[in-house]
DNA sequence: AATATCAGGTCCGAAAACGGCGAGTATGAG
DNA sequence: CTCATACTCGCCGTTTTCGGACCTGATATT
């Protein structure tokens, strides 16, 4: 019972990430030391030349260079209704823009789960590319965030800096 | 918030049993000291004059004396969508007939799910009258009775000798 | 006043445990 | 060889337990 799922490895700014994909689709963008790996991760094979990889690798780079806002990916996280649902609805969240976890619940489709919905958050598989970055709690704090606090900062950094400038070239 | 269910005690060959009711249908009648019973009991109030519960009574006395082998009571047991399926398949055993779980569950739409449905039967709120005691193991064994497995004992064994008796009167 | 901190309360899904099973093996006794 | 018993392991809906990337309101602090 193989696993059939391929992994690459990439460096970004903010430290080196993990690739994973299977059926050609991207199911997963971790970074490295992030929480709730995979555990059978060990066991999935190299592969440096899927197409998946070689676009997410290229999308990456320019949306951390600024020079790009969303993604366009085969996406295909595993997960359970509910999940899949919380990681529609922070895909929907635009670029620079934030809300909160009970935001977030409601826009699943169920408004008063704000606890579960950000645990639903923390097991996002695709980090980045799903944006649980801009999932914040109601009073502003960054709370919380697989990749560590840090990280979730410096994207949502990243992300005030590019939309000023648009704002300011407008 | 009063639960509005209707209790009634009587005794029976096999000991004292207690008779539930809401809205003038059963949903429980009960061995005592039996298994699953629902832990709100205490609190419901008694009735001895419910049409309800005397044409349950009558028709129980006639079941242990031999003489009434299908019961015409108005109905109201609650459970999960499951359960009542399967609940409604162990209705449908005619007297003296036995079935394996397994069939049970195939009966009930859910062909695989024997284990399952034996933890359907076991949380079957009608005794007798929704005769999941002739829900046996595929090997023929008893294997469990919320009641008591003498009680189931003696209840298949009070249906044998009935069924006997119509064969030798036919 | 305005912010910071804190505890309390609850809430909700996920994951694990739990049976009234059954089929397939393994043994050992007649 | 045949049957009975014992044991293991997959099954599957329910129940229980668990663990938080929450939120709100009350105090403390400036």
């Amino acid at each position: 019972m193989k696993s059939s799922i391929l992994v690459h490895r990439m460096s970004s700014p903010l430290g080196n990430m993990l690739l994973a994909a299977a059926g050609g689709a991207l199911c997963g963008i971790y970074f490295s030391g992030q929480k709730h790996l995979p555990e059978d991760l060990p066991t999935w094979r190299e592969d440096d030349r899927l197409p998946a990889f070689v676009a997410a690798r290229a999308q990456l780079a320019e949306y951390f260079s600024g020079a790009r806002t969303q993604f366009d990916l085969p996406l295909a996280p595993s997960g359970t209704a509910f999940q899949r649902a919380v990681w529609n609805a922070i895909a929907a969240v635009p670029f620079g823009a934030t809300i909160s976890y009970a935001e977030l619940a409601a826009r699943a489709g169920h408004a008063g789960s704000a606890r579960a919905a950000g645990a639903a958050t923390g097991r996002n598989p695709l980090s980045i590319v799903v944006p649980c970055h801009r999932i914040i709690g109601a009073d502003g704090s960054l709370t919380g965030y697989a990749g560590g606090i840090e990280r979730k900062s410096a994207l949502l950094a990243l992300e005030r800096a590019s939309s000023a400038f648009e704002l300011r070239a407008a």
